[in-house]
This record gives structure tokens, C-alpha cells and sequence, in this order.
DNA sequence: CTGAAAGCGCTAACAA
DNA sequence: TTGTTAGCGCTTTCAG
């Protein structure tokens, strides 16, 4: 096809058409050294002449230039949130490591700021060309994101951002218009009298609290829409299943006419004891994100949908996206990519 | 990192520890040629404990090999179904040319069974080493993938597939199934009982009829859980929007007691007219796929809810797995992909 | 500022 | 059956 009267061509022709060697073509291509103001102008005009495109192959094997990046997020146990945002980014750095693209990990504990301090020199240490992030501390967030800019550091956020810094990349959900859609599936099918906001009570004890814009959409959303609706708040404890049993047997004894129950963080499995020991046909369940146990609650019937993105996608596009970028040099095409959010329920679950 | 004890190891490596020549242990990598099974056992001994991987960059620049793949798909204009694919197939043909992938493709008349042939040979002629395809025509396409069995020329499905060949990859969404979750959603909010399906004139004089297994899931779903209801059928020109409104106002002008609108074909944007010179806030309309016009009339509010999925991420990601094992001559690690349906409502309309 | 030349790791044709 | 060798197209050092 190209071979007959195209074949493609090389350094070696765009030298020879320009008059000048392959080393000065690669020097204005790619800005190394200096190069005369009359061999760049040939160059350049060979290179459209002839349509010249680099071969990327060639490129990266005399190259040899490695691109890491280091990523400093939450810990995770096997399954949670957290967990599938890394499967994400492993699955990137695979896809990317032909391309010679490195990953670092660096696991914080989200509810120690000393830990947060450590990664991200840890991450610094690593002398990345890139850093990739959440924000959890805002303050030691922001600052340390000073630290990146002065150092030219390029840094992207996933989940949730600040947007006072100069991050160059964000993919994430739009939390507050994923609470407005929680809210809106609950009261889908009838409106509500009363609603049981379920919380953790870690939400409270730590001092960052991630899931508060989520939260506003989705009592927001009730409050504009359901104005007479009651929102009750019941808090229970994530480590401690019989205590939550207890609470939850507790509270809806007293507020028998409940029908309506969110959870606006990753954990609505949590419920899954207290809903099978009391069905009830009539009540609509809605929590959030896709973690297996919360589909398998889907499945079983115990919560009626879902709203998600698929984790995993966010964070691999999100690698692939920003590794793009520094090896090209180029600013990303869009900086901050609010992601779908899906609506999950028995009817759409299978293939997910 | 790796440049201090363990420099990645090459065929060089390989070579000199199994006492071999680099050609030898290429012979025993890629199988080409014979080799004496000593050397093979010395070879894949050394691979093992140097941990041997090859680097793909090298491999492709100096193997100067191109994979083409034949795609034989629907014409479309603009912004329709096939439109998409087509993107898809485009994207993931632009991620691949790198690593030597070529796309040639084909278009034919879906009325036309003569078309479909000429263009299932002129793919041929292409000699490709992969084509892919929709089943249309059924039992064309039958013949052509006995065909191809015997040339031992690999084909993969795209949106549809015929179980009885033996097609290496598809991917497609259970039409039974979105047609069932098309049913569920229009019946979500209240039971009815009179539906209004709209079916398009085109459905029924074409000899095909891509549309049927959605149509089924959608009736079956509506006969089994509210079988005092009765669906009734109409029938638009998609060319004539005069007539398809004449049609409508009769229609319902006939039957004002239906609220409930269904239309299992891609094009319920066709409604648009009707129902924007007929508001009712009670109704409650369900299409199918993504199409921009469709999303549009989502968006103002005439259309409750779709049952789609990102069209063009599964021609793209079919055509990547596809030439993925075709390059590495291994089966895919699953042949049958059935996407996950979304609900696309206008509370979950941006971003996607 | 520019040219020449030595690879990068792998492939494939040719000799042996 | 095996070893040798000349590239693939681009990068980068080193002279000039």
C-alpha cells in the first residue's frame, strides 16, 4: 500500500530533502540545542513536504527514557474504594509500560496527616515527573502542592480535587450532582414522608470529612424537592457490626413509617444484615459506589440502585491521560473530567 | 533502579546464558524454524531465570510487520448508530497504529443483500488478517464465516452475532435484556396500562430485522409482570416527519388514555415533534442508545429515560482485543462480551 | 552550529 | 540445526 510509490518516510529523508544531516532534523524537532534559524526553516518545510511523523518504535528504543510517576493515596483493604482506583492505575502503568512508563505507589492513612506528610516527601524522593494525588488534608494538600509548582512539577487529582491549586488533571465525579441523583432515585417512585440518613461515625471523628459535598446534593435535592420530608440521621459504627445491628434494630423501631434509606459514602453493605431480617417490599434503598459487596446487595435485592461510575476506569484514565501529557509535553486537551455517573440497579447489573 | 543489580536482560542475555546464538533463542521464542530440543529446554530454562521479557519496541521496529483488519459494517450519515462504531473502530485504529495495526473498512446497504456481498468479498481482497462484521443478513453472513473458517481467517461481531459460527470475538449488548430493562424503566413509576410502542414502517419491509430480540425483551417483560395491559403498536416513516406526526396525532388522539411511550428501534429523537406539541408531565417515554439527538431530547425533558451504552467504546474495544490476539496469536481470554446497559436520565445526562 | 557514527534490542536472511 | 550479520528508524555523543 505505502510501499509502492509512499514509502513512509524517515530522518534519513527529511535530512537529505532539507540539505541538511539526521542530528540537525532531530535538533529542531525537538528543541535540543541550538540550531541555525535558516536549517530550522528547511527542516520544517521537509518534514510538511514529505509528512513526515516520527516512528515511535524507533524513538523509544533509542531513547531509553523512563517516565515515573508516583502516586500518593489512601490505604485500602482488598475490595474497597480505594483498592479500585490502584487496580485502575496497575492497569494503566501495564498498558503504558511499553511506552516507558513507571508507577510508585505511596499508601496514607486518612486519618493521620503525619502519614499524608511522609508519602508525599516519600513521593518527592522519588523524583517523578509526575505526581498524582487525592485531597484529603486540604491544607497540607494545597501546600505541598505550592512545593510541586516551584519545583515545576506537573500534579493531577483524583476523586476530588482543590481547586485553588494549578493541578493539570482531575478526573473524578461531581460529588454534589451524585447526591442530587441519590436523592432523585429515592424519590423516584413515591414521595417521601421521612428518609433515614445513614452515616459512619468515623465521618464525624476524623477531621476531614470527603463524602460532605455528596451529602449536600443529596439533602439539598430533598429539601428543594420534598420541602415537608423529614431527614433523619442515624450514625453507626463501620468496625462493629452488632452494635450498627442494634442501632439500626433501635431507631426504625421508632420511626416505623420509614420507607426511604441513603448512604451517601461507599458503604451501604453495612445495612445488609438489618434489611434481610426486615424485608419489606415497599422500601427504597439507595447507596453509592460499585464495591462488590454493595452489588452483591444490589443482586440479592436488599438495595434497590446504585450510583456509580466504574471505579477502576477513573483512575486508569486518568494515568493514561496525564502520562500522555508530560511525554508530549503538551498541556491535556481538558483539565478537569467529571465522569459519568452510572445508575445501577437488578435490571442493569450483570456486564458491569 | 533496575541499572544497578538487575540491567533488563535481552536476547543477548538469554543467548550467552543458554549457550546458545541470539537467532536460536528467537527460534525458540516465535517458534520459526526447527530447533533441537536441548537448545529449546537451555533457551526457555534461561527466558525463566532471567525473567526474560521482550521488548516490544525493538521487536516492532525491526519486524516491520503490519496487521490489517477488514471491518464490513452498515453505511450510516452522520451522528446515527453505525456512525459511532465507526468512531470507535477509528479511535482504537489511532491507539494502535503504533504497534503496526491498519484498518480498512466497508460499507454496505443494509437493504440491500447484494451490497453486503460485494463488500464481504472486496474485504477479502484485502487480504487482512482479521475482519469483523454485524450479522444482517443472516444467512450471508453464515456462508461468509464458513468461508473464512476455511481460509482460517479469524472474524469477530460487532452489536450482533450468529451463535453458530465460529467467530473468535463479539461484542454487543444483550438486545433481550435491554429491552426487559427498556420495559422495567417505563414501568418504573406507576403500572400501566395502555402502552403506545412505536415501531418504525422500514422494520417490516426489510427482509432483516436487527430490532426483534429487544422487541421481545421489552413485550415479554410487559406480558409476564403487567399482563392486563395492552401494547399497542404503531408505525412511523422515519423519512416522512409529517406523516410520522399525522400518524402520532391520530394515533393518541384514538387512545388518549396511554401515558406510557416506548420505542425499541434507535430513533425515539423521531417523537420530538409530537411530544413537544403535547406536553403531559404524567407521560413517560423510554428509547434506546445514545445518539446525540436522542441525549437532546432527554435533556428537554421529553424523553424520561434511555437504555444504552457508549457506542463507540465497544467497537473500540473490540477491535483492540481482537488485534491483540491476533498479534499474539492467542484466543481472547473471553469471546462472548455483553456491555453493560446504562440509564441515562436528565439527572445523569453530562458527562457521559 | 552541524555532521558523523555508534548504538538501542530484536529480526530475518544467509552461511555454515 | 545453528551462528552471524546487516539492518529497522531514531537518539545522542563527540568531533569538527
Amino acid at each position: 500500500m505505502q510501499n509502492s510509490n509512499h514509502p513512509i518516510p524517515t530522518v534519513y529523508d527529511v535530512a537529505e530533502r532539507a540539505g541538511v544531516s539526521r542530528g540537525t532534523v532531530d535538533r529542531v524537532l525537538y528543541q535540543r540545542g541550538r540550531v541555525s534559524e535558516q536549517s530550522r526553516q528547511k527542516v520544517l518545510r521537509a518534514v510538511e513536504e514529505l509528512q513526515y511523523k516520527p516512528n515511535s518504535n524507533a524513538s523509544r528504543l533509542a531513547r531509553k527514557k523512563e517516565y515515573l510517576f508516583s502516586c500518593i493515596i489512601p490505604q485500602f483493604n482488598e475490595g474497597e474504594y480505594w483498592g479500585e482506583i490502584n487496580n485502575g492505575f496497575l492497569e494503566a502503568a501495564a498498558l503504558l509500560s511499553e511506552r516507558g512508563v513507571r508507577l510508585r505507589l505511596h499508601f496514607y492513612d486518612q486519618t493521620d496527616v503525619k502519614s499524608f506528610l511522609a508519602e508525599s516527601n516519600a513521593a518527592l524522593d522519588d523524583k517523578p515527573c509526575g505526581i498524582i494525588m487525592n485531597a484529603v488534608f486540604r491544607d497540607e494538600v494545597t501546600l505541598f502542592s505550592q512545593q510541586l509548582d516551584e519545583l515545576g512539577l506537573p500534579y493531577a487529582f483524583i476523586d476530588n480535587k482543590i481547586d485553588e491549586t494549578h493541578y493539570a488533571l482531575y478526573y473524578g465525579v461531581d460529588p454534589y450532582k451524585s447526591g442530587e441523583l441519590g436523592a432523585w432515585l429515592l424519590s423516584l417512585r413515591f414521595p417521601p414522608k421521612e428518609i433515614a440518613l445513614v452515616r459512619l461515625l468515623r465521618d464525624s471523628s476524623q477531621r476531614a470529612d470527603p463524602n460532605r459535598p455528596r451529602r449536600h446534593g443529596f439533602t439539598d435535592y430533598i429539601n428543594k424537592h420534598f420541602p415537608d420530608c423529614t431527614v433523619h440521621t442515624v450514625f453507626i459504627d463501620p468496625k462493629d457490626s452488632c452494635s450498627t445491628q442494634k442501632t439500626l434494630e433501635k431507631f426504625f423501631a421508632e420511626h416505623p413509617g420509614i420507607r426511604h434509606i441513603g448512604m451517601t459514602n461507599s458503604r451501604i453493605y453495612l445495612l445488609e444484615k438489618y434489611l434481610s431480617k426486615h424485608p419489606d417490599p415497599e422500601r427504597i434503598v439507595v447507596g453509592f459506589d460499585d464495591l462488590r459487596k454493595n452489588l452483591d446487595c444490589v443482586k440479592k435485592g436488599y438495595v434497590s440502585a446504585l450510583v456509580t461510575r466504574h471505579i477502576p476506569e477513573q483512575s486508569k484514565l486518568l494515568l493514561t491521560d496525564f502520562a500522555e501529557s508530560v511525554i508530549s509535553r503538551r498541556a491535556p486537551k481538558r483539565r478537569d473530567h467529571y465522569v459519568h455517573m452510572d445508575i445501577l440497579t437488578r435490571m442493569n447489573l450483570d456486564n458491569y
